[in-house]
RNA sequence: GGAGAGGUGGCUGAGUGGUCGAAAGCGAACGAUUCGAAAUCGUUUAAUAGGGAACUAUUCGUGGGUUCGAAUCCCACCCUCUCCGCCA
């Protein structure tokens, strides 16, 4: 969330700012409305000054006079009613312009960062690194016709259970998930991440202080009959761990390591990635989330980036590293690094890691504050998948595939797999 | 799901219509004492908004209502705890 002061005095600013995720944003109404609300606050203020004194006076005149029923008194109290009315009817005013401010301001982005590339969309992310030797051989089998012919899924059965885009993995398929999970958990924790085990339903309050509503309601999963939502990621239960928290900052900065299955409704998205396991309704995600001291907000990315880069050279799979441009940055996000592995099969990287640098937006939904000399600061907070699971399986399965139809498990995860090789049972 | 209890400041906890934003205690900060510390004594110590200060308003689970005046009365909702039932 944006500062509403910053908005109401600066929209210039705020609208520059904006812009350059490449698309125009509408201040000026958000603007008026908040003006207009400042002056309806100063108004309700004075009239209850004036209110409150009355009432006092009333309380002290029928202390002294033990008569509570003069005529002297029923004036007063009179003027008391009229204020009563008079208040009342600005605090209306005041309650629709809140909400529609609010609803408004929680509809707008984070301001990209100035160090993000400037770009309209995908096109215009920049390729900062690469890592490994990304397999370019001709006939290389996709992850999907790997997986089903060594048994490790089935997708045809899950439609029956649930519906397209849910997947059933199967034995060994389950065992290299569980693999994953464990080896990136213990790896996180090895680097000073607390796990956590949130839970994978959370409320509109959380969705909201994390970014995802109002504006994203389509994009996530609704039980009908409670306020409650399947979680998009962990991310939003990370977030909310601490809502309305004054963090001594001593203990900053935290790092909290979580698995959580990831739920998300995927609209807008028909026809893509139909087949395998790069986009579905349900995954397993590792994720990593820091709540920092805004001044070490800039290192805190660099060194989150780095945690989740750890896993992807620990299994040996080849990525390359991209930043983010303005067009292309998520709507809590002020930065963005994203890792891509490769996958040989369609010879081309695919996010695998999103590391995101939120500043105070999330902070600022979430009320997460912490004392900076004495004030009350919001903080700032990152989150990166550490990894998605399910495209690293998928990563694995096609970078590690052999010629006779076997796959070889990354040396780091065999202690966690339990073989060398994937086999068909 | 049934029955009951309860939600007050960083924490414990008092407060049932009038200087109550709220006693007391704990904790914390600062000062005095000390070579230093503990103990002791003193002072300070909620948040948000109004550009700092002064000052003002709001906030005692949330939202409404009654009243000149609500932490306190009324209504609705949410949450927590205990007991019973059911359940991995």
């Amino acid at each position: 969330m944006l500062d509403q002061k910053l908005i109401r005095e600066n929209p210039t600013f705020v609208k520059e700012n904006l812009s350059l995720r490449g698309k125009d944003y509408n201040i000026s109404h958000i603007q008026e409305l908040a003006v207009k609300k400042k002056e309806i606050d100063i108004e309700v203020s004075n009239l209850q000054y004036e209110s409150k004194k009355l009432s006092k006076l009333i309380g002290q005149e029928i202390n002294k006079s033990k008569n509570n029923n003069s005529l002297q008194l029923n004036n007063l109290k009179k003027k008391g009613n009229e204020y009563r009315i008079k208040i009342s009817e600005f605090e209306e005013k005041q309650r629709i312009f809140d909400k529609e401010i609010n609803n408004e301001i929680l509809s707008l982005p984070n301001f990209p960062s100035k160090d993000a590339p400037i770009g309209k969309d995908e096109s215009n992310n920049v390729q900062v690194k690469t890592w490994g030797e990304p397999l370019k051989e001709e006939s290389l089998k996709s992850h999907w016709e790997i997986g089903e012919s060594l048994n490790l899924f089935d997708f045809t059965k899950s439609t029956k259970i649930s519906k397209s885009r849910f997947i059933t993995l199967i034995g060994n398929g389950a065992r290299l998930e569980r693999a994953l999970i464990n080896f990136m958990l213990d790896m996180h924790i090895k680097n000073g991440y607390l796990e956590l085990m949130p839970p994978a339903l959370v409320n509109s309050e959380s969705l909201t202080g994390s970014g995802q509503l109002p504006k994203f309601s389509n994009e996530s999963f609704k039980c009908s009959n409670d306020d409650l939502w399947l979680s998009p990621t962990a991310e939003v239960p990370l977030t909310a761990f601490h809502r309305n928290e004054i963090i001594d900052k001593s203990q900053l900065p935290i790092k909290y390591v979580a698995y959580s299955p990831c739920f998300r409704r995927e609209a807008g998205s028909y026809g893509r990635d139909t087949k395998g396991l790069i986009r579905l309704h349900q995954f397993n995600k590792v994720e990593l989330y820091w709540f920092c001291d805004p001044r070490e907000s800039l290192e805190a990315h660099q060194k989150i980036t780095a945690d989740a880069e750890s896993i992807l050279k620990k299994l040996n799979l080849p990525y390359r590293l991209v930043d983010i441009c303005t067009g292309d940055l998520g709507f809590s996000s002020s930065r963005t690094f994203d890792l891509e592995v490769w996958l040989p099969s369609s010879k081309c990287y695919r996010e695998i890691s999103s590391c995101s640098n939120c500043l105070d937006f999330q902070a600022r939904r979430s009320s997460i504050r912490t004392k900076i000399d004495k004030k009350n600061t919001y903080l700032h907070t990152l989150n990166g998948s550490g990894l998605a699971i399910g495209r690293t399986m998928a990563a694995i399965l096609e970078n590690g595939q052999q010629n006779d139809g076997s796959v070889k498990i990354p040396e780091a995860l065999v202690p966690y797999f339990g073989s060398n090789y994937l086999k068909l049972a």
